[in-house]
DNA sequence: TGTAATCCCTACTAAATTGATAGGATTAAT
DNA sequence: ATTAATCCTATCAATTTAGTAGGGATTACA
């Protein structure tokens, strides 16, 4: 399952992507546009803006601005930092390898065969999708 | 995450797909050459069996079998049961659909467009893979 | 210089889910 | 009868999720 915060974050980056202006936007229009609650919203925007998919400006007329094209945002990025592994299982997972405490020998596990096509699968789609697709523009 | 549910259940499976007598196969047996705990396997093979996935034969000697070839026991089927929906999201699930709270029109909903294609691409990894791929036979 | 607007940060909480465990009821072979 | 198995229900601790609360720090602008 997709969670709040992935799915409030994809609304609140391509809400950003779609305004015109070059002002930084701010938290509370796209609370309110996307109807997000604005104090969940804040912390997925920090997180954002600590990965450095998103810059911000303080105090006021402040708000949150892309640091990239949309075009150059890729979904594999903005989904690792808020989704966090985009594989199901951490044995196969490229950025978060863990191994499993039950797989003796991970060669020969059905799961894990099964689990790198499905990353494969999904990362293809993450690569190929970016924030301008997202948004329409 | 893909579930310790859905793992085990997945092992478990490719184990009974590879015992080879006809004699049905003993959760204990399972349990301990998968290195599963056997109350929690006892509980998921239930719930294959109930799915029709698994039959089973009560009593001494007892135990589980494939209700068809590991050929035709198809992967969807196998975690739509176990794991529940192949989405990511429930406003594009196939078997569970649900509108989102926050979505005036979904079509319009850059999130929804995303997950489509994640949920095609894993759908057609799960549709082409079978029990006997993951079992190597 | 003061004030309002804005991001920034930490801590807390309720509800749901997960990964089990416990204890027995039922069924069937010997 | 005894034994070995599935079947069923209830319970539980740990974790995660989704959100709330309360304020601190910074900046624009009157």
């Amino acid at each position: 399952m997709l969670s709040k915060k992935t799915k409030y974050g994809l609304k609140a980056l391509t809400f950003i992507a779609r305004s015109e202006s070059d002002m930084p936007v701010q938290v509370s229009v796209i609370a309110k546009s996307e109807q997000i609650p604005q104090k969940f919203l804040e912390g997925i925007l920090l997180t954002l803006r600590k990965s450095g998919i998103l810059g911000s400006k303080k105090g006021k007329h402040g708000g949150y601005y892309l640091r990239s094209l949309p075009s150059e945002i890729k979904m594999t990025d903005v989904m690792r930092v808020l989704e966090g592994p985009i594989a199901m299982v951490p044995c196969v997972s490229l950025n978060y390898y863990e191994k499993c405490d039950d797989c003796p020998d991970e060669h020969k596990c059905s799961v894990h065969k099964l689990m790198i096509e499905v990353r494969d699968n999904t990362l293809k789609v993450f690569r190929n999708t970016t924030l301008a697709d997202l948004s329409g523009i």
